[in-house]
DNA sequence: GCTTAAGCTTGATATTCATCAAGTGGCGCT
DNA sequence: AGCGCCACTTGATGAATATCAAGCTTAAGC
């Protein structure tokens, strides 16, 4: 299809198919395309029933799960990211939605031809495994961030986080909306605006989009991140979906979206 | 060792293994032991790292997180349930600690000998990841649980779940300790009186472990359940443990205990 | 250039929730 | 039985957070 080998070469460096023999990575892609979507488009409603395995290679994508007219953001994704996984695994309908939050480039592939797939090679159906319980422990993530933590130190642990996977800059830019941001991190805009002030006094000054924390260590008092909540994964040297970092990933749950998307 | 055929009868109905040959589920059981725990006993602690595939037989254990001298409960599990599949398979340390709450017998597989049985077995493989992904569903109805609810509202959608899995019986009762369902269901024992309290305009009446929902439909209107978020798996006829009960749960996550454990 | 719209901030207010403190009740223990 | 421990409840208070209502800033559009 429409597909520049490039792609091809970044789907296949992500841990699910890294290890995979080429005629297993040909049968699991078999009849898969890639699209284009603009900003704000729903690619899926919670309910739907799930036929695709989405891949994000350019752009950004938030999942998001609503009840009585209220909504959240369950996770941003940056490329190259899967997602909905676990729904195309079971064949069952999805548990969130997901939306563009920019022109994205997004390759699916047949949920149909990789569970075929998986049934067929051990391999495959290992790696598959091994993302899972890496999106699986992504989650235990954001639970504890979210019952344990309060608003102010949820943000504080961001913050953390951004700067040592922008590799330690200062300023660091915030890679989203800050109501998107306030939403993922399970607060009101207002709120996230007022966390911002508090942390003024820790040395954060923010300009629009950039943040400088000027004073790293008291923030870290403050924020007391744990490798048991926060996933600090290295900065890859510098380029995205390198396949090392990614497969750091597999062990930390960041492709299908950690609280720190 | 000390264990019983109908115990492995009963591991041999988990979802997990229910689907493959009698030889790989030997290797899978190899080296396997059943042990006996009272109440109360630390099983794992978070941080350490993941030898073995636990199984609870019978009795009750808790998963919890914690964070700056706070604890929160992740679930609550009951018999035939597996926990910490996910450490396993990627050979990382636990994010949870786990404690009985009850004298229990839990059955332990060896974490090496299952990451080689997954290598060899495409259908073993591909259970895992079907557990798995029913795992990460129960999580994410978990996050939407407690990010898009407020406190009574999770109370009345727990006693509506409890409801219908313990057969639309009247008084339902609570499987575990007050203070306990109040940190899994994310607020402190004083509120968790509070919302109860609340709650008997809607017809509910407390009598110590003894719940009655006078007035179902009422709650309803307040609770708002939905398949998206809450799991109301039908009653398994009676007996615990059942295949396609069991089935049916790794479609939705309970085995690896879902926020309704 | 001006206008509008949207994101963000700030303040005032109300709600939710946690904490502290006391009191009640049951249950096991000696 | 009497004692004490522990879970639970209830009330009072304070902190955290959401909501409502301005203003402010920025950037796109006419």
């Amino acid at each position: 299809m429409t597909m520049r080998a490039s792609d091809l070469d970044r789907v296949k460096a992500l841990p699910l198919f890294s290890r995979v023999s080429p005629e297993v990575f040909r049968d699991a892609t078999a009849g898969a395309f890639l699209q284009r979507f603009p900003a704000g488009t729903i690619l899926l409603m919670e309910g739907d029933p799930v036929d695709f395995l989405y891949v994000l290679l350019e752009g950004a994508v938030e999942l998001q799960g609503s009840w009585k007219e209220k909504e959240t953001t369950l996770a941003l994704l940056r490329p190259v990211s899967t997602f909905i996984l676990a729904a195309v695994v079971l064949d069952a309908d999805a548990l969130m939605s997901a939306r563009t939050l920019e022109r994205s480039e997004i390759l699916m592939l047949s949920g149909e031809a990789l569970r075929r797939t998986m049934r067929q090679d051990a391999d495959f159906s290992f790696a598959v495994s091994q993302e899972l319980s890496g999106c699986y422990r992504g989650l235990v993530r954001a639970v504890k961030n979210q019952k344990l933590r309060g608003g102010v130190e949820r943000l504080a642990n961001y913050l953390i986080t951004q700067r040592v996977r922008q590799g330690m800059r200062d300023p660091i830019v915030l890679p989203h909306e800050k109501r998107v941001l306030a939403s993922l991190l399970g607060m009101s805009p207002e709120n996230l605006s007022r966390a911002f002030a508090n942390l003024s006094s820790y040395g954060v000054v923010v300009h629009g989009a950039e943040v400088s924390l000027g004073r790293p260590d008291a923030l870290e008092r403050l924020a007391r991140p744990d490798p048991l909540i926060d996933n600090h994964m290295p900065p890859g040297p510098d380029g995205v979906g390198k396949a090392e970092s990614e497969r750091w990933a597999t062990q930390t749950g960041r492709t299908c979206g950690s609280a720190q998307g």
